[in-house]
DNA sequence: TTCCGATAGTGGGGTCGCAAT
DNA sequence: ATTGCGACCC
DNA sequence: CACTATCGGAA
């Protein structure tokens, strides 16, 4: 395939640059991470949702592909086996690892689990899904659209403490759109389609997947997808302006949306604060039937520090939200809303 | 003047790995 | 074998 | 992950 050809002797060449720039140790380094922003309609651009891109809020583990190694948000590589990453690209991506709906623990343990050997990390790893939603580097020269290595300047942030220049570090000046990005990969994923084919032998599925991405035309449409959406079990939905280039950081170009829920629980333990809330309530605990069992569980977002001064007596009834149930049933990212106010 | 955006610092459940029991 | 703790993920 | 408190610059 014409691709193909075009693209490897590109990735030859890049390849190339970036060995002859290895001087730094740390050849494991990764790029800025684009972060969601809570949705919120007056965010929108142009005050209108045209232009945005939805998809489906995977609940899994980020990961940051920098065209030779997983990272995780905080820079941690995952030590994700050969199997897994065999048909990786040279170029960078950004995506959730990700096995299905409500199965975030089962990904965490997969994820973070340490194996005997590579048999055995190939087989557990098997279930997990790569799911892309960015390609973060791309340039654009007319109607080529191009795949760029993550970062060959290691200089430019080394001497970079000057006062005034700002040097924001910015990952690249790129201009393609969403769509253009993840059309590389989609192309990317032909190319090996086409040479799986060829050599037949060991046709195994690959890891990689682009997560699809729609438009929406209405705040209307838009809230009756992500009620769809939630009731199959998924987590929430994306937002991605598609005429921004990868940023890192929150931007206004990167929403996310998650249905919550409100509940009652009792108040029966108040639990020490550390650090900065010394001397002051730093959770409670609470207690709540839930699916004819009687849970405990602790609350310790949502108060202000008033509140951790004086907080609810046990006994008390308060109001929560929280974003689903954990596996064992425990109400997710519990936050404190109310004193529950009796009717 | 007010308000917004970014940062630091608190807290939760869940998992793993290691040390202490 | 069980428990507790820190360091990660979310 | 959700959230509060704070601060400095934008509005």
């Amino acid at each position: 395939m014409l691709f193909a050809r075009g693209f490897l002797f590109a990735c030859a060449a890049l390849f190339a640059l970036d060995l002859s720039a290895q001087k730094s140790p740390e050849s494991s380094k990764t790029f800025g991470l684009l972060e969601l922003m809570v949705y919120d309609k007056s965010l929108l651009e142009n005050s209108a949702l045209s232009g945005y891109m939805a998809s489906e809020k995977l609940d899994g583990i980020r990961a940051a592909w920098n065209g030779k190694t997983l990272h995780t948000r905080s820079g941690n590589i995952i030590k994700a086996p050969a199997c897994f990453t065999k048909d990786f690209p040279p170029f960078a991506l950004d995506g959730e690892l990700w096995i299905g709906r409500r199965q975030f623990e089962e990904v965490l343990s997969v994820v973070s689990r340490e194996y005997a050997d590579e048999k055995s990390a190939c087989a557990a790893w098997a279930s997990v899904g790569y799911h892309i939603f960015d390609v973060p580097f791309c340039e654009k020269n007319g109607a080529q659209i191009m795949p760029v290595m993550p970062e060959s300047s290691t200089e430019s942030k080394k001497l970079d403490s000057s006062p005034s220049s700002s040097a924001n570090a910015k990952p690249a000046r790129q201009t393609c759109t969403l769509q253009e990005r993840l059309s590389i990969l989609a192309r990317y994923l032909e190319s090996i389609a086409d040479t799986k084919e060829a050599s037949e032998k060991e046709a195994r599925q690959t890891h990689l997947h682009i997560i699809p991405q729609e438009r929406i035309d209405s705040t209307a449409s838009l809230q009756k997808r992500l009620k769809e959406l939630s009731d199959a079990g998924a987590e929430g939905i994306v937002l991605r302006y598609d005429s921004a280039p990868y940023q890192q950081g929150r931007t206004k170009h990167a929403l996310k949306m998650k249905l919550y829920n409100d509940a009652e629980c009792k108040v029966i333990a108040h639990n020490r604060g550390k650090g900065r809330l010394e001397g002051k309530m730093g959770s409670i605990t609470c207690e709540q039937m839930i699916d004819s069992k009687l849970l405990h569980f602790r609350i310790g977002s949502g108060f202000s520090d008033e509140m951790r001064a004086s907080p609810p007596p046990i006994g008390t009834m308060i109001t929560y939200r929280h974003y689903g149930f954990t596996k064992n049933g425990i109400p997710k990212f519990a936050t404190f809303h109310r004193i529950y106010a009796a009717q």
